[in-house]
DNA sequence: GAGCCGTTTCGGTGGGCACCGAACCGTCCC
DNA sequence: GGGACGGTTCGGTGCCCACCGAAACGGCTC
């Protein structure tokens, strides 16, 4: 009875399979029916009528070419509201070394929606502080570290209405902010072009390579 | 099978009858658990299970006094969780007059968690940014406006972790960003006492008085 | 065309849980 | 003290829905 209908959106992922499928596809990326199925350990026909409430309601869309079907989350908003209800949401036991080991690399560095998180994306934010390339309140202060690496930064936001080109996001890892928006995405799609993060596995997990430091080190004085 | 348990957070808003209450309180403000009971419209024993659920799940908590008992959300991460679930959740057919003119005063103004929102909440921000009290990328600029009103303003973040001096949070009804943290929650709470806003009935919804027109536009210049 | 494969639809079954009334407990007031 | 009242606990009932297998529906390949 309230102003919106918050109690569909819960019922949506209140079940384990559609939010173990949400949490698969917070990385921003398409991903097939079957492949979402087998993260949820479910039968095809049961995945399926999953994704297709997830879609109705409005939190994942569908895309589909020739003979398969691809899902992502419907935007970044979504994400946002994923990631902050993973803050609140208590600590999960930890169930045999695969996954121990599978969080200890989420934990690392991973993508969250479209820019990097976890303890890559925490010192990722803090050398951009300390370079003054953003502020400790997440503004853009200088670009021009971030141009020389040839990442795309977009004119000044002229008002407050659009999305920020740099926002604070929570790392439910962390337990503090790191920086999302705009901006961090270009850079996180720079990096991935230029070989200095490379994806472990086929998840969300994220690491740093060699180049990689040495080339932020270089660019940010530090990391 | 993820990292956390979204699921178990998701079953939690699922029943329409908890999320109401958690709708109601949004306002941060404690609550009796027969107030939530008729806001939810359920007896009074099936209010009190979804309370001790709430609580043991983290969302809310606690606060017996007397024969009455105090229930309030857990914290501001949750309210802040809530806010953005409910701007990704499709909006709600209005059923009745009664409900419709509610909703039309809670688009007007009301409080979110500690701070405020609503057509009101973004006048606010905007007239915040135009004096150049805070940036368009809700950073702190000039605090003086503010200490004159009497608004405490605590000192400059010493680092990332700690809680944003401001943020932006997002406005489900005017579907943008509106100031928050730590600085807009003191601004709330002095409006409060200087009576320039006040409460319109007995849940969230705020309106703006004659002499906080007056007040804010020499405050700030414009409103 | 025939055959394969990824995906979806449809029945049927089972478990979880929201709901209420009645009983119980603690607090306040006369 | 007694009575009223707010809140919680406890059984019992009924509904919703997650799940699977079987079958149908494309699209791709040979």
């Amino acid at each position: 009875m309230g102003d919106t209908d918050l109690a569909a959106l819960g019922r949506l992922l209140a079940d384990s399979s559609r939010a173990t499928m949400c949490t698969v596809m917070l990385d921003g990326r398409f991903h097939t029916a079957g492949e979402l199925a087998r993260a949820a350990e479910v039968a095809p026909s049961t995945a399926s009528e999953h994704l297709t409430r997830l879609v109705s309601g409005g939190l994942v869309e569908g895309d589909r070419q020739g003979r398969h079907r691809y899902y992502r989350l419907a935007g970044a908003d979504v994400a946002a509201a994923l990631e902050s209800l993973a803050l609140v949401a208590p600590e999960r036991a930890v169930t045999g070394l695969r996954s121990s080991s599978a969080s200890a690399a989420l934990r690392r560095g991973r993508t969250c929606y479209d820019h990097l998180a976890g303890e890559l994306g925490v010192r990722l934010t803090d050398a951009l502080i300390r370079r003054n390339v953003i502020t400790d309140e997440f503004a853009l202060a200088d670009a021009a570290p971030l141009r020389e690496l040839g990442v795309a930064v977009p004119a000044p936001a002229d008002g407050a209405s659009r999305r920020p080109l740099v926002r604070g996001c929570v790392d439910w890892t962390e337990r503090r902010h790191h920086a999302a928006g705009v901006v961090p995405a270009a850079l996180a799609t720079r990096l991935f072009d230029l070989g200095w993060v490379a994806r472990v596995g086929s998840g969300r997990a994220v690491r740093l390579t060699g180049a990689g430091e040495a080339g932020l080190v270089g660019a940010l004085g530090s990391l």
